[in-house]
DNA sequence: TACAACATACCGACTGGTTGGTATGTTGTA
DNA sequence: TACAACATACCAACCAGTCGGTATGTTGTA
């Protein structure tokens, strides 16, 4: 697999050491409850080093939605569901893979990008799109499968692959912040549930219903 | 770090004004990134006004979730939709609510508890404790509509009214983070259109039908 | 009614610690 | 030697919170 296109990415050690401590701390107490002294201790590196990769501590919050979208994306190109020959059945398959890894402490798997557009909406215009860009990107690839799924199945009127693949995010994001409030994982099963049984119902059980 | 609130409530005018200063900055900017001093500039009042009604930063951020929980509260409570007969009609009324306010300036209609609790998770307990308070009550009372629901018309099994309730919030929580996003209020009324479609699908095109 | 004792609401200059950011090294390596 | 990748020392601005006040009730009691 090809590695850097548009982004510097390539870089030492203390930019990559930066940029998972910023997922990690931030997803927990937020972005600007976060100092660029902590970020350095966590990652093991001088504010010197911080200020030598990044040019601000904004441009780290907008670097790391762009780190966290890349993570991600790798994460689950990699899953298995994809090879599913159905496409409802891959778009199932993600939700499963969802409900697998949202276990554990509640920041380990929630969503760098939901948590920081919803913080930083309106005091970072880059952050906001960086975390935005991550949102969609992720919704519009699912949106591919959820659209050979309509043309398999059908749909009712006004049902676009994108449309759902974006309430898919939104479904996914609410329940965070409400694991987030009750402090387990148990409200994004909930949901996950509730939107199965949404998908389901809206292509009439189809697919070929093995996971 | 904690902070006792009793909940004094009965209180002159600077405390309201700060309050309704802190949901309307703190919608927009963030908890952590709004100061002290802002909020009194906002509010028209002094620091030591501030300091008089609250404890400190947190207290006031704290409170305003209380408050969010009244006012909102009461918003729902005295809207029309509460008067349809058939419990399903109160909760697809209570829905087209909710497109309904959702217009204009996003950090207008988003939720300050939801804000609150997905930025302060880890930073504030207070604040965590007092914003999920607020999500959970509100959940509660859709919850009592769509068990009457469940009793007249029938559910799958395993669907209760306050998951039902919670998977409502969840979807507008998840828009709300969308709608920062893109910007305006269309992923919102997207959500809302997915949600009423379950709901329709779940209760089998029961309930009056009029609104 | 009269007045002391106390309570509440508010003011704004001030403080000391923290913050994001800078200026100036040092070191490994091509 | 040149330059990237760091490290160390430092700074000015900003921050939440304090403190000594004032003004205006409220209450108990003689």
């Amino acid at each position: 697999m090809e590695t850097s296109r548009t982004l510097p990415k390539k870089s030492g050690d203390a930019r990559t050491k930066l940029l998972d401590a910023a997922i990690e701390i931030v997803r927990e107490q937020g972005f600007s409850a976060t100092s660029v002294d902590q970020l350095c201790k966590k990652a093991g590196v001088t504010k010197g080093a911080f200020f030598h990769h990044f040019a601000s501590k904004e441009a780290l919050g907008a670097a790391a939605a762009d780190y966290w979208t890349e993570t991600s994306s790798n994460l689950f190109m990699e899953a298995d569901y994809n090879r599913h020959d159905d496409p409802l059945d891959r778009y199932l398959g993600y939700l499963d893979f969802r409900e697998e890894i949202a276990t554990g402490e509640v920041a380990e798997f929630t969503c760098y990008a939901g948590t920081s557009l919803q913080e930083c909406y309106g005091s970072s215009d880059a952050i906001r799109d960086a975390a935005y860009q991550s949102i969609a990107g992720h919704s519009a690839r699912l949106a591919d499968d959820l659209d050979q799924a309509i043309a398999k199945y059908g749909a009712p009127e006004g049902v676009t692959g994108l449309s759902l693949g974006l309430y898919t995010q939104a479904v996914l994001q609410g329940a965070f912040i409400l694991a987030k409030g009750q402090g387990d994982a148990a409200p994004v099963h909930d949901a996950i549930a509730h939107l199965r049984r949404y998908i389901l119902m809206l292509f009439g059980q189809a697919g070929s219903g093995e996971i």
